[in-house]
DNA sequence: GCGTTTTGTTTCAAATAATGAAACTCGGTT
DNA sequence: AACCGAGTTTCATTATTTGAAACAAAACGC
């Protein structure tokens, strides 16, 4: 069902239940989570039972579910100023959202999915972490496809394998041919679009995050809803883009952002 | 009964490993981390390398530093949509700060630890690092106090015995007998006030959010800085304040958030 | 350069913790 | 009262973790 990394004894096997629980996206019974595990139902108990003595679970005992512990965002705080683009980022990306008054989304990869770290939406006062650990597919969105686009070759074949290929929409890639295909000219033009290929009205450009090596960091784009603008309009917001994509690159590499292996 | 050391047999070694890696706030050694744990050189070892494999921990390999894995902030997106009050509290913070127009603040408890899962600026959008996942003091902060004051005498005892009591202002507490003093009339009044005790300059009122049996969930409060506004004037918020933290606690009631135990 | 120290990595037998079949408890249902 | 399903505990077996010691590889000192 879901990919299960080389497992790393006992921790490696208590984190695949932390991302089983993830994955529900609701809180779940002790049963259903059960239902869909490799681990016999003793295991599987000692394991959330744990796993909520640690606050990595939260367990609601009135409605018998587990849910993600609070304890992680208190350690994804950490994770996200320390090991993210988003805290070189913001700078740049306020600067340009200030400019072109759309959107801004910052992604990263981890581990084959693509992950919004940041978003500047010129509306939105909250704080980010209701947008920021999102993921999102790679085969059809602008900063996904431009990541799959610019990784070395290795860790691109392996992250095809990896796509699902839903149609979201009749925009939406179905197989890793055509996929592969745009993904060539996408290296080759430094730029991706979205054209609604994940959800309809919703367009957008990306440009790679790319170190002095080339190597891809991440990907910044502008998105934006099909009955304000087009892809014409967009494209005249380019080279704001890749100026902006370049700088975030360069300071990246100072701060010594870790890489991606 | 309080026996805590290892209870959590390998994963809470991991996690331990976990929180101190986040504890450096900045990229850590091998070394540094040797340096202060109470595990043997390989057996720390062994956990950076699973931790990191599984993308909890960061290497980067040209400083040979260990960062806070990406794979938390994923994971921490679930947690702060579906376990924190966050995303219930949200609408009625929006209104209230367009209201008042002053900073808004949630926080919950973690495991002894006030955790900020939410903030609410008005005014300008710099600044506006993620604040969701600081830990603030308890001792000395409107939401720490207030939510110390109301959780049940025995949790509350031994998260006084926690407190550092560091001094950061003149006005912070010192010790836990004024402190105790104080959280007694704050129940009463249900009511705090953080009168520049964390940071110079920045006063605070808050209250608490509570189920319906009084089982506090959290807290919201209101900061701003002395030469904007005094006391007096923040009080006057007080009751349009209450009235939305009743309203987001009758909310977490129906959505039944997990309440701490 | 050449020893020396510091830092990071591997080995392996012993110690320990994890495992899971089975059995049990507790509500609710038939 | 017997049954069922979800959750919990037991305990002998098995596999993993453990850490002293040794090794490798940089960084340092002279």
């Amino acid at each position: 069902m879901y990919d299960a990394p080389h497992a790393d004894g006992t921790v490696g096997k208590a984190m695949q239940v932390l991302d089983q629980v993830a994955s529900f996206e609701r809180p779940v019974r002790f049963s259903e989570l059960l239902a869909n595990s490799p681990f016999p139902k003793p295991t599987l108990y000692r394991f959330v039972q744990t796993l909520t003595n640690q606050g990595m679970l939260a367990f609601d005992a009135e409605r018998q579910t587990y849910s993600m512990g609070l304890r992680l965002v208190r350690l994804a705080h950490a994770a996200w100023r320390h090991s993210s683009l988003a805290s070189v980022a913001r700078p740049f990306i306020e600067t340009l959202a200030e400019e072109i008054g759309e959107a801004i989304h910052l992604a990263q990869i981890d581990n084959g999915h693509v992950l919004f770290v940041d978003k500047y939406k010129a509306t939105d006062k909250f704080d980010t972490l209701a947008q920021a650990g999102k993921i999102a597919p790679g085969y059809c969105t602008g900063v996904g496809k431009v990541i799959l686009a610019f990784m070395p070759e290795r860790a691109q074949k392996r992250a095809l394998e990896e796509q699902s290929f839903v149609a979201y929409t009749p925009n939406t890639h179905r197989n890793q041919k055509t996929l592969a295909a745009e993904l060539m000219s996408i290296r080759d033009a430094r730029v991706a679009y979205d054209r609604e290929e994940h959800e309809l009205g919703i367009i957008s450009i990306a440009c790679p995050i790319l170190t002095g090596q080339e190597q891809v960091v991440g990907a910044l784009s502008i998105a934006t809803s099909t009955n304000r603008y087009g892809i014409d309009e967009l494209n005249k917001h380019w080279p704001a883009l890749r100026e902006t994509a370049n700088s975030i690159g360069a300071q990246a590499e100072l701060w010594q952002v870790p890489v991606w292996s």
